[in-house]
Order: C-alpha cells, then sequence, then structure tokens
DNA sequence: TTTCTTACA
DNA sequence: TGTAAGAA
C-alpha cells in the first residue's frame, strides 16, 4: 500500500492510455488517433501520455457521438467548445442543432428503406405467384 | 512490459 | 483505425 501507484492515485485521479483503451474498450491506437484530430489533449509525463478526468469525460462524449453517427469533425467541433464546469449556451445550440440534423438524416434514410423493403416484398410476391401459376399450368 | 512515433494498408 | 518496426 505505498508504491508508487497509490502515490500517484492518492495525488490526482490520473489514467494511462491503457487503462482508458480497457475502460471503453477500444484500442491505444484509437486514443492517439483522436488526438491528432484535435479531440483530445492529454497532459504528458515526459513523454507519456496522462489523461485527466476531463480527458476521460471528453472521450466518453466523442464515443457517444461516434455511436450516434457524428463524424469525428463534428464530434470536434461540438467538444471545442466543451467545459465541464459552464456548460456554454453556444455548445448547446451547435450539439443540438447537430442532433436534429441527424435525426433528419435517420429518419429519411429510415424512409428510403421502408420503401425498398416494400418494393422487394411486392417482386417477392409478384415472383411467388407467378411460379404457382406456372406449376398449376405445367 | 508498456508506450511512443512513423509509415503503410 | 489496424499492424508493423524500432526506440525508450
Amino acid at each position: 500500500m505505498s508504491g508508487p501507484k497509490e502515490a500517484q492515485q492518492a495525488a490526482e485521479l490520473t489514467y494511462t492510455i491503457s487503462e482508458l483503451a480497457a475502460e471503453f474498450g477500444i484500442t491505444a491506437r484509437a486514443i492517439r488517433f483522436y488526438e491528432d484530430q484535435d479531440l483530445l489533449q492529454p497532459e504528458r509525463d515526459g513523454i507519456k501520455r496522462v489523461y485527466l478526468r476531463r480527458d476521460r469525460g471528453r472521450l466518453k462524449l466523442i464515443l457517444r457521438g461516434k455511436r450516434v453517427g457524428f463524424s469525428l469533425s463534428d464530434i470536434g467541433e461540438m467538444l471545442a467548445l466543451y467545459d465541464p464546469n459552464n456548460e456554454s449556451r453556444e455548445q448547446l445550440k451547435l450539439t443540438l442543432g447537430k442532433s436534429r440534423d441527424r435525426l433528419a438524416i435517420l429518419r429519411r434514410q429510415r424512409q428510403d428503406i421502408d420503401e425498398v423493403i416494400a418494393e422487394l416484398e411486392d417482386g417477392c410476391r409478384q415472383i411467388s405467384d407467378l411460379m404457382e401459376t406456372q406449376t398449376e399450368t405445367s
């Protein structure tokens, strides 16, 4: 109970890239990639990356954004104004707008899919009827 | 062992 | 983003 790990944990809650990768089920490579895209800006202990709580929070938001289909650049814009303390109204406004855009896109896609499904169902129906007719005739 | 960078797929 | 290579 006196190793460097405990001492550091008592000082300030920090994470290594591998810890975050394990926690969120992604690879360290992905985390470094997000940094390249300016979505994350961890501290440095020499050459080692040191992630603080706000980095962890940002990563969580990045992954949530990806899940719903936002591009990394969109996420970057939303995160640019992200402040764990005072949620800027601009930030919220931007995110709300992008969310509504995404919703509109998904709804249109769902409609398109429903239409294609209907066409295929109709096509299958016609083929089935044709086959039954041929069976009866031959 | 773990992490880093760089380069290529 | 995965993988590979070589360094720290």
